[in-house]
DNA sequence: CTAGGGTTAG
């Protein structure tokens, strides 16, 4: 259950600088504040020169801008029709140009706060040279869904029908927001009804809602479909693949190869997602040999592991601590002339790491990924950074943080910060360092702290006696609706009654309260 | 519409 402490957030939502700004503000003691970044949230896509570059730079920050204004003016409202009408009477609001990007970004800004999305899509709405995308409809059907908003995500679905506007993945989106709801009977009938939106019920959409039950682990109910649809809509690969998965997922693995004899009854060839689909699930239960078994069949049956097959096996070996013959399938796979992709090097670069050797994952990451031309990613910079930081390398992370920041192809997220941040609270240097690298987080790359680093920071202040940094990172947290541990609340409060901060102490009390009441 | 990351707490 997500709180939402939408009053106490308004404290913080009255100065005149960004957003991301106004929340960090309150996060990095004022001391450590030496500038204002101004640099753009957007990665640049693709390499380009110097003067696009600074062009895009400065159009993005307008419209960061126009964001920011949007956001603090969304936010000092409540309810959907409050926050309408706030926003038609602003005037610089009015003045924005409405974008695709720019409709995007708000929508993914409130996209865990249903009324503040549909207010700002029935503002972006009335500007009249303004048409939503379809897939934009899409997106706020799905954030209703999530919010559990069912009867306002049909009234939606609804508007949307009769503008012509119900795609097959509008429906999809329906469909599993309903069985994610518990309601699966409603998601059987969105299916039953869909000529009405003018779709066809065919095997695609027929998969689609098999899909969806199995996801929810409704097997029974799924089959019972099935078959009953048979005689009407015929089956195809897709439909047993998605069998498989479902009965793996509910740990069933019998009828997982049962629907492997049935495919073939059907005169459908098990194809490499379905061995490896059931591969996946003996490696998630530590069965190696059975996975090594299956691997087997599939050179019996002529159907080639492929790179996600090995893949797969190779982490999981990994997860299970033997690094030996984790290593043992990378080089099994290169024998027989598989290509490697970018997640395949993610795992085996984990390994390495896992296994202490360093040199070689810098090695593969140097080497080895240019020469076959596979781009490093996100996750990539990040278990390379996560190994430096495991082996107390703090230099040798903050040259690849720096390479991630100035890569052309990727940009960094929370997580690659939080290695990093972990190795100054072990190696005690909680002053500076901690603080400038908390400000690139938020003023320089734009991003929000997860739960994981919040969690991380203020266990860590806590200890490191600064509690008063810690409680100011708490009440952040709550402004943005994340969720504190309750170990982390106990702990605080601990520390700031020893600190005689009894104002403090009687917040972080109430907060404790209500998380019981709704746990 | 079908298969493959991690961070984890002291």
């Amino acid at each position: 259950m997500i709180l939402h402490f939408r009053s106490l957030a308004k404290v913080y939502y009255f100065h005149v600088l960004p957003l991301d700004t106004r929340i960090i503000s309150t996060l990095i003691p004022k001391y450590c504040f030496g500038y204002f970044s101004t640099s753009s949230t957007s990665a640049v896509e693709g390499a380009s020169n110097a003067s696009s570059d600074q062009a895009k730079k400065s159009v993005d920050f307008r419209r960061n801008q126009d964001a920011d204004v949007v956001i603090a003016k969304v936010l000092a409202a409540k309810g959907e029709n409050e926050v309408l009408q706030s926003l038609l009477h602003d005037s610089r609001c009015n003045k924005i140009q409405i974008t695709l990007s720019l409709v995007n970004r708000l929508l993914h800004r409130f996209q865990d706060d249903w009324k503040s999305a549909l207010g700002v899509f029935r503002w972006v709405k009335t500007f009249s040279d303004y048409k939503p995308l379809p897939e934009l409809y899409d997106k706020l059907v799905d954030i209703l869904g999530k919010m559990k908003q069912m009867e306002k995500m049909q009234a939606l679905l609804e508007e949307m029908r009769e503008d012509n506007l119900v795609s097959l993945n509008t429906i999809a989106k329906v469909m599993r927001r309903f069985c994610g709801a518990g309601d699966w009977k409603e998601a059987v009938k969105t299916f039953d009804e869909l000529e009405n939106f003018g779709l066809e019920k065919n095997t695609e959409s027929m998969n689609i809602l098999l899909d969806t039950l199995c996801k929810e682990q409704k097997l029974d109910s799924a089959r019972e479909i099935f078959l009953e649809l048979q005689s009407h809509i015929p089956p195809n690969a897709y439909t047993f693949n998605i069998f498989i998965h479902g009965w793996c997922k509910i740990k069933r693995v019998e009828e997982a190869h049962w629907t492997i004899q049935e495919m073939k009854g059907h005169g459908f060839r098990p194809c490499v997602i379905s061995y490896s689909t059931i591969i996946q699930f003996y490696c998630s239960q530590s069965k190696f040999w059975r996975a090594f078994e299956m691997l087997d069949e599939m050179a019996a049956q002529g159907c080639p592991p492929n790179v996600v097959t090995y893949t797969t096996i190779m982490h999981s070996l990994t997860k299970s601590g033997d690094f030996k013959e984790a290593l043992k399938i990378s080089e099994r796979m290169k024998l027989v002339g598989c290509k490697p992709d970018t997640l395949f090097y993610n795992a085996l670069i984990h390994t390495l790491g896992r296994a202490g050797m360093v040199e070689e994952a810098i090695y593969v990451f140097r080497k080895e990924m240019p020469e076959n031309n596979i781009n490093p990613n996100t996750s990539t910079y990040n278990s390379m950074i996560a190994m430096f930081c495991h082996h107390r390398q703090e230099q040798r992370a903050l040259e690849y943080l720096k390479n991630l920041e100035n890569s052309p192809y990727c940009k960094p997220d929370v997580q690659s910060f939080y290695p990093l941040l972990k190795l100054y609270f072990q190696a005690k240097k909680i002053d500076k360092c901690m603080a400038n690298l908390l400000d690139d987080v938020v003023n320089k790359h734009h991003l929000c702290l997860d739960l994981a680093t919040f969690t991380l920071l203020i266990h860590g202040l806590c200890r490191a006696d600064k509690c008063e940094w810690a409680y100011e990172l708490f009440r952040s947290m709550i402004s943005q609706s994340i969720e504190p541990r309750y170990l982390t609340c106990s702990l605080l409060l601990h520390e700031i009654r020893q600190k005689n901060m009894f104002d403090a102490a009687e917040v972080v009390e109430d907060f404790m309260k209500k998380m019981k009441k709704s746990s």
